[in-house]
DNA sequence: ATTACTGCAAAGCATTTGCAGACTG
DNA sequence: CAGTCTGCAAATGCTTTGCAGTAAT
């Protein structure tokens, strides 16, 4: 279940507030935004302290590769997984903007016939969108 | 290769400005940003008059199914694009920013197998990422 | 001690909104 | 003419940045 704990990179200080921050992640099954993480590093407050180095922190965080920042269609936020957790792809309800985890990858089993146009690719990102079970059931109103 | 030149909806005015929007999505063959549409119309001049407007048409022609709006990873702007070319997916470069467009679709030969979760998938999105031909030669700096 | 990090406040930037005047049908 | 649109300017909301004090190594 779990991998290795993961390591801090030299010169990166291990701080109270990089650790709960990856505690929060760690805790939960979905992507989050940075003002979801803050409001549970406050316990439920909406203090606003606290945003920046949430930011600073899922940049660095990003950049060594700990954690992935997508941008859903259609939400103004961006959402941060563990990698721990990615190569998942997600269903977005285009109501409520509940996400739903896909268990396999599409692009497993495809070539995208780009080595013509000489580009490497590195990774992908893939997103459903449609109805999640609620929002169907209301869908009239 | 024209489909139907497509109509306007009822109640919705066919001013000036709105077609000639409509008809810079037309001439281009990648998504675009409000942004780069608005300078298309002003003649290359920076002036930031029309943006608003520009906004607003997008919005209507996206409510409209006339184009849709696409949001592409680590890119702060969204990127509009006639439906007319559509149902294509991209490759982004993670340098320059470029878009190139893929040829077939990974979907179209997958099941999400979501069913079980009681989502209705509408559509989807579906981005590479990796290094386009010209960033790739300058990776080492 | 050094060097990196945090909190705070202020700035940035894409996008949205309010409003009075201008234009379409 | 009536009802929509446009331009303008100001507001919004997420994210970033500068800085002086604080904490980690």
């Amino acid at each position: 279940m779990s991998e290795e704990p993961f390591v801090w990179p030299k010169g990166v200080k291990k701080t109270k507030q990089r650790m709960e921050i990856f505690a929060v992640l760690e805790k939960s099954d979905k992507p989050m935004s940075a003002f979801s993480i803050s409001k549970k590093l406050n316990g439920g407050t909406d203090k606003n302290t606290w945003l920046s180095t949430v930011y600073r922190t899922l940049d660095l965080f990003e950049k060594e590769k700990i954690i992935t920042k997508i941008s859903i269609m259609n939400q103004d936020m961006a959402l941060y997984t563990l990698n721990r957790f990615a190569h998942h792809h997600y269903a977005v309800c285009v109501d409520c903007h509940s996400v739903i985890e896909m268990e396999n990858c599409p692009m497993e089993t495809f070539d995208p016939n780009l080595t013509d146009k000489n580009f490497r690719v590195l990774g992908h990102k893939i997103e459903l969108y449609g109805y999640c079970n609620s929002c169907e059931l209301q869908v009239e109103k």
